[in-house]
DNA sequence: CATAAATATCTCAAATTGATATATAACGGG
DNA sequence: CCCGTTATATATCAATTTGAGATATTTATG
């Protein structure tokens, strides 16, 4: 499930552009999938390319054309055959647990700062997926309903498990105590 | 904290190879961070052309040298210094979740086996987690011990929400029901 | 009235992935 | 004893992705 796929399977919900796109990666996929401009515009245009969507150059006066796309017959086949067939994968990269993986190099005041940073990051996510949910109850959907859930489950358990465990970190040690 | 900086970071709990590394890599970070070969073996390269490692080649018969690396001082000073100034990004990609969305284009019974490969996944991590805190009653370190507790809460979180409302997906909709 | 934010596309260097190539030893099952 | 698989060990490379920046205008906001 590349870039290009998933762009395919937004597309499934309405036509867009590079930039509607965008933002849909953010409100839909926030919390667990993330896609930037340089992935998404080569993408479509590999689309475009393929009969995967269709392109509608509407000129606007004074800013850049808006390429708007919409997704083909094929296009369709294609997503579906995708999700069929692909095998997920599951990545991810939390440099704030690489960094707290080595907290004891690291002062107790900024051991502090990088939890409640977190904490706040996590907060954020927790409001926007709480009103994701809120949508739901307009125009239900069990997927998006499910990974909305999920995502607020694991982002309250992160933010339980950060406060009752924090001190673990901050705990001075033997060899902070002899520094000091 | 690129896959350079949390070498140099691996490297002080001793020295080791590139191989080494990617072991290293495999069991303190699995479920959070990943890096393969091909970002192991330039960030060593780089780190030794920058001093912050040292390169011992070790000539075996048969298979190729073993090289290894040892932090330098300046290597631990840089090492710190980014703990103390680097702000920490999250990233995740969960194919998993994106492929989920679109559960209304997935059959149920490809969506069971997803949930269930998924759920075997994350009990296999969740083993390697509690492997991992076991290992710590012998070298305690509160920072590999928060890290540690920290995913074993957010896999048992997938795991219960997974299991406990995988049924949203697989209920036949309305689309489904006309289909059959 | 200035200035920040939103609209809109695109490029590009740098980082990363995931697969592959190379070569040998060790281990267990048939 | 042979065969396949796993472990040891390094390295490269195309494809993908990131993250930042270039460009240019309109629309809010203070």
């Amino acid at each position: 499930m590349d870039v290009k796929t998933l762009c395919l399977g937004l597309l499934t919900q309405g036509a867009a552009s590079g930039y509607d796109l965008k933002k849909r990666f953010e409100t839909c996929f926030k919390s667990f999938y993330s896609a930037g401009y340089g992935s998404i515009y080569p993408a479509l245009a590999y689309l475009a390319d393929t009969d995967l969507v269709t392109c509608e150059e509407i000129s606007q006066d004074g800013r850049p054309d808006r390429k708007v796309y919409r997704i083909t017959d094929k296009g369709r086949d294609y997503f579906t055959e995708a999700l069929a067939s692909h095998q997920p994968a599951h990545k991810m990269r939390s440099e704030f647990l690489a960094m707290i993986f080595f907290a004891e190099f690291i002062p107790p005041d900024r051991l502090n700062k990088l939890i409640d940073e977190r904490a706040e990051e996590l907060q954020q996510i927790l409001k926007e997926l709480e009103a994701m949910s809120d949508t739901l109850a307009k125009h239900p959907d069990s997927g998006v309903e499910f990974v909305a859930g999920f995502g607020q489950t694991i982002t309250r358990a992160a933010l339980d498990y950060m406060q009752q465990y924090r001190h673990l970190l901050t705990k001075e040690t033997s060899a902070q105590r002899q520094a000091s």
